[in-house]
RNA sequence: GGGAGUUUAGCUCAGCUGGUUUAGAGCAUCUGCCUUACAAGCAGAGGGUCAGUGGUUCGAAUCCACUAACUCCCACCA
């Protein structure tokens, strides 16, 4: 067949795809193979592929198909995230586009939408994961939110809820304002922020008992205008002063004793306020008077707490000033922050203003809304459980992390866990399964938690004072869950191991072999889902944790939308084909370290594709004959079988730490200069001769074995060159071949080669230099004990006719090298440069008499004798020997060329 | 404020418990080649006082200390 010298992909991608598909090559039911299972990180339902799924899933991909090939019943489960937040905000934009707010619908209306939208976008991100070559076991396709996975959730809600771990609670919560939601405390992302520090004056209501004024050194009066006199606080949030129910000092601050159990007025607002004392208070800050606002800070909400002072919430859900705070009603907080600054200095209430770096709390999923601290009423877990189980795996090596750097941020998170909220303001997620009994608004609340509304009534008869309540009476929790509590089950709920416990396929596939992840989900995720498997199966979810870096581009900037630094992985693919794409993403990206991305990467990666394309192109194009194998033939065979070998196990060394990139470089090397370079250069007949029989048999067996080791990396590429180095049978396919077994390389026979190497690179250059046409065949010589093992294979490569022992008598103008202590001879006739070789020679003396210098200076070393190890004392004196040999031979041949 | 990590050729990185010819790879660069598989190629070449300083050692890119720069994570100083 006629086969074009440039690989076009497009074609051969989908058609492999397809076929796979067709053949269900990567469906997987349980056997009696060892089990390889990777469960994918779903991606969010109405996402779309960026470089980031690129690159998790390549490396996925690779795993689950080398895992095949090595025998193992490899599964690798895909499926999609419901991803409350962000979906639920893509579709109340969607709605607001058509005019439609969230409130005007009823629960079920809002949800019909949602999932219209999930159907209408749900299949794009894995559609596009095929492209890329995906393996997935596609039967399994999976959704957090279908009727599997909701039910186990709800399952562990109920059952968490009964062991005590579950329980609601009013706090000081994360709110996002934006989203009308509370998040938890890993979803506050903190960024710093170039702000100001307002100095506010705070009038002292009751001066007319003030015993003690407040003086400088000198005695002057201090902190008086012609109002009074004024505490002055720093703030950096002004606009929440109409929550203020105290002023606080630290006792043993001297330059504020003079406000020790008085009142103050808050600006503006007018409410007298008393000075509280704690130690709590940062003397050094600012000025050392801190405003207490109970409702809208952490710190101040203790502060109430410990002081007994009122709560006074100035803001609505949506981050607009509410009736409580009596000024600026309805506006919103940061407009607010604005206003009343200037009415502030309009009434001399400002002392001054200051520049101020601080950190702002931002939702993780909305950034461009500051979250709001908020008392609120909530569901949380009880984190302290989990994290003394799921400490130990890790710990203990149960779990490897790769990189291990992870452990300690991992081990950090858990000793300082803080409870999880796990209730959201949401409708699209998993409906929290509580229901309310009916009660006065002044009494506690009291309610249920069961699967169904029916066990919910029975639960709540139950409870005195409701034995005759109707399930009509009952109303359930409108909140639903955390995205993550559906996630963190995922090894388990994709097996059904919550509803079905102990089924065949969780004991199969359980726990899975390993979990590709970005490291900025290690706490989210993976932390979670090694406590709910720890809960539930009393086992780890996964062996292995390979964290993926962060793509950025080329100088290191974080690929974004707005930067316009982000590639569409598509478009790459569609221009460089998948395969190249892969070898893109993997030639940099080593575990743990972000991925700078350069798409001249996949231009390696494409020219790679073409290179075995060709080396294909050439193998075919031979015709075979039954005629003896020349010597040559074989003793590349033999060679190339060694190496093969050899980088064959330094493979499976490289899998085994997951060292990815670098195995594929290293098969790389292999296929592109030792195979092609240099095996395939070695069997090669002449132009228009054929090919030994035994030879070609040899070449199309190592053609094979490279393909299998390439394969898991370039899928559709090795695929398409499999299926036609020979005949195949329908249905089959290179990812079931299995990697050949392999033996231990011959470590000496691969040396002896190198040196052959070095020899005909250096004829190479001699011809180069001396303008000695590759056509132009040559005698060449050698001085001392060479082995002459390979010297059919120099007379082939290097075109030399014969290869002989240097007479001491000869006298014939030449070039030399060395290689080892053997030195070289190519008689070059007139082309000789007299002057050049001198300069050379001198040039090499040198350099070997530093280098022999260097050497003594250790042998003559009495300690380095005596401490070192013997063989590394020996090799020192090989290094003596084989220098002083060479400048022997490097002396005489200046002594040849002076004459 | 606490913790972790990084710093090796122009770029991206190897170099595992110190000693394998005074540091390796890929890419990029330079030189010469359109040699009948491949110019998306072939044959060559150059390029590094291993961030700095000090220490341990017969011997340090490798171990220790300090310094500097960068990166990331965690933390309720308004």
């Amino acid at each position: 067949m006629e086969l074009a010298a440039k690989y076009t992909p497009a074609e051969v991608e989908s058609k492999w795809y397809q076929y796979w598909i067709n053949n269900g090559l990567f469906h997987s039911q349980p056997d009696h193979r060892e089990p390889y299972t990777i469960v994918i990180p779903p991606p969010n339902v109405t996402g779309i592929l960026h470089m980031g799924h690129m690159l998790n899933n390549t490396i996925q991909d690779i795993l689950v198909r080398r895992a095949r090939m090595t025998g193992k019943n490899a599964c690798w489960v895909p499926g999609t995230d419901h991803a409350s937040i962000a979906t639920e905000a893509k579709v109340v934009n969607k709605l607001a586009q058509q005019g439609i707010k969230k409130r005007d619908l009823t629960r079920e209306q809002f949800l019909e939408h949602a999932w219209s939208w999930t159907h209408e976008h749900g299949d794009i991100i894995l559609q596009q994961l095929r492209k890329l070559g995906a393996s997935c076991d596609w039967d399994r396709t999976a959704f957090t939110m279908d009727e599997v996975r909701s039910e186990s959730v709800l399952k562990v809600f109920v059952d968490l809820y009964k062991k005590g771990l579950i329980y609601r609670g009013l706090r000081m919560v994360n709110w996002d304002p934006k989203a009308q939601t509370v998040l938890s405390t890993e979803e506050v992302i903190y960024r710093d922020e170039k702000s100001k520090l307002y100095y506010l004056k705070y009038y002292v209501a009751d001066t007319d008992t003030l015993p003690v004024k407040p003086t400088n050194e000198e005695g002057e009066i201090l902190h008086k205008d012609a109002k009074g006199y004024y505490a002055v606080v720093a703030t950096t949030r002004p606009e929440t002063i109409m929550g203020d129910t105290a002023m606080c000092i630290n006792p043993k601050d001297p330059k504020n004793q003079w406000l020790r159990g008085h009142k103050v007025t808050v600006p503006l607002v007018n409410r007298v306020i008393p000075v509280i004392e704690d130690r709590y208070v940062d003397m050094e800050f600012g000025t050392g008077c801190l405003k207490v606002t109970p409702a809208h800070d952490v710190n101040d909400y203790n502060l109430g707490k410990t002081h007994h002072l009122d709560t006074i919430d100035i803001f609505n859900p949506d981050g607009t000033l509410s009736e409580a705070a009596g000024l600026y009603i309805g506006q919103d907080r940061m407009e607010v922050r604005k206003q009343i600054v200037i009415d502030l200095s309009a009434a001399g209430l400002v002392e001054k203003i200051e520049d101020y770096d601080n950190k702002v709390g931002y939702s993780e999923r909305n950034q461009d809304t500051a979250v709001e601290p908020r008392l609120c009423r909530q569901w949380f877990l009880s984190m302290q459980h989990f994290a003394n189980i799921a400490l130990p795996p890790v710990l203990e090596g149960k779990i490897k992390f790769y990189p291990a750097k992870y452990i300690t941020t991992y081990k950090n998170w858990l000793e300082n866990i803080q409870d999880w909220c796990i209730s959201r303001q949401l409708w699209w997620g998993h409906r929290i399964p509580a229901y309310f009994l009916p009660t006065a608004e002044d009494e506690e609340e009291q309610f249920v938690v069961a699967l169904s509304p029916e066990e919910a009534l029975e639960e709540a008869k139950k409870i005195k004072g409701f034995e005759n309540i109707t399930i009509d009476q009952l109303s359930r929790d409108e909140d639903s869950l955390d995205t993550w509590f559906s996630s963190w089950l995922w090894p388990i709920s994709l097996f059904n191991g919550i509803n079905d416990p102990g089924n065949g396929e969780i004991k199969y596939y359980y726990p899975t072999s390993v979990l590709v992840t970005a490291p900025d989900i290690i706490f989210f995720w993976v932390a979670r889902m090694i406590m709910s498997g720890e809960e539930y199966l009393k086992d780890v979810p996964f062996g292995n944790v390979y964290f993926t870096g962060i793509v950025r581009d080329k100088i290191g900037r974080k690929m974004s939308k707005s930067l316009g630094n982000s590639p569409d992985p598509l478009e790459l693919i569609d221009k460089y084909g998948a395969d190249a794409v892969r070898m893109g993403m993997m030639l940099s990206a080593p575990a743990g370290n972000d991925i700078l991305f350069d798409e001249a990467l996949c231009e390696q990666g494409r020219n790679f594709n073409n290179k075995i394309w060709n080396a294909f192109r050439l193998v075919k194009s031979w015709n075979v004959e039954d005629k003896p194998q020349p010597d040559t033939a074989q003793k590349a065979v033999e060679w190339f079988d060694n190496m093969l070998c050899r980088v064959h196990n330094e493979i499976d060394g490289l899998f085994s730490k997951y060292r990815l990139s670098e195995a594929l470089m290293v098969v790389y090397k292999l296929f592109w200069d030792e195979f092609s370079a240099w095996y395939l250069e070695m069997i090669k007949p002449a132009f228009g001769q054929s090919i030994d029989r035994q030879t070609y048999r040899h070449t199309l067996q190592f053609f094979d074995h490279l393909l299998r080791l390439l394969h898991p990396f370039i899928p559709f590429i090795t695929e398409e060159l499999w299926q036609n180095l020979q005949q195949r049978e329908e249905g089959e396919s290179i990812m079931q071949a299995q990697l050949p077994q392999v033996h231990t390389a011959d470590t000496a026979l691969l040396s002896q080669f190198e040196i052959t190497k070095e020899v005909i690179t250096n004829i190479r250059n001699i011809r180069l230099q001396k303008n000695i046409p590759a056509k132009q065949s040559l005698d060449i010589f050698h001085k001392g004990n060479a082995d002459n093992y390979y010297d059919s294979l120099i007379g082939k490569i290097a075109n030399i006719s014969h290869i002989q022992a240097w007479k001491d008598d000869m006298n014939i103008p030449s070039a030399n090298f060395l290689v080892n202590t053997t030195e070289w001879i190519i008689p070059i006739g007139n082309m000789i440069d007299k002057e050049a070789e001198i300069k050379k020679i001198e040039a090499d003396i040198q350099y070997y008499e530093k280098f022999l210098n260097s050497v003594m200076n250790k042998l003559n070393n009495e300690k380095f004798v005596n401490n070192a190890k013997p063989e590394v004392v020996a090799l020192e004196r090989k290094k003596q020997a084989d220098a002083t040999s060479k400048l022997e031979t490097l002396r005489e041949n200046l002594k040849r060329f002076s004459e």
